[in-house]
DNA sequence: TCCATATATACGATTAATCACATATGCGTT
DNA sequence: AACGCATATGTGATTAATCGTATATATGGA
């Protein structure tokens, strides 16, 4: 996948969507800005996984982060390419169903 | 990638739509029905090649094929799952743009 | 039947994606 | 400074995706 501060192509888009980490990760953001340790909770996976799928995200455009103390929140890009933003959102809309167990327990950080 | 009879998951359709040569054959599609001879022709690739590529978006019954005479024409599958839909829906209206050159001549089979 | 055209698949080689584990960095507290 | 916690990155191994080339199958026509 291109990788750095290019424009996001449809390729690097649906890449980035084609792994269910990945993919979970952005569904979840899709409600609020999150924590990592948050992921790393709701998915069960352990968090250096989790790290390096965000960190692809966030080179593509496609997710902020913000640092706040010890604690990095992502959020998705709410300036996305005018194409993937239709594309972006029917699968925030779409995908959440087909995830069940899918949910974020809030008593993190 | 799963492969076969069981239905489609997100993972599958956005592996599927990840390779800029089943993209550029589902957005070409999205206009009409096409034989592989159109497509090779308008993506100017070998025949394998696009052969392929469409055997895959096939089993994952994102297209549906039809052989008339000589010539197999590939078509998208409009029963696609209902989480689906609205995806490619806006694939095939925001991503045309994305790809500029892309266009079937109509003087093929 | 034999040939030409259209399409599909098999095979081996190459490249890309993913992972687990180890380690590094950054921040807050003592 | 030293420690603990949160997060990021490096490394090597493994698996998956893609490709080019060769070949197989299907159809229609001579």
């Amino acid at each position: 996948m291109r990788f750095g501060e290019y424009s996001m192509t449809p390729n690097d888009l649906f890449k980035a969507l084609s792994d269910d980490t990945r993919l979970q990760c952005l569904l979840l953001m899709g409600e609020r800005e999150l924590c990592v340790c948050d992921l790393t909770d709701a998915l069960q996976l352990a968090q250096p996984k989790i790290s390096r799928h965000l960190a692809l995200l966030r080179s593509l455009g496609l997710v902020l982060d913000r640092r706040q103390g010890q604690w990095v929140y992502y959020r998705i890009n709410p300036e996305l390419p005018a194409w993937a933003q239709p594309i972006v959102a029917a699968c925030l809309q779409q995908l959440p169903a087909q995830f069940p167990q899918l949910r974020t327990t809030s008593t993190c950080c």
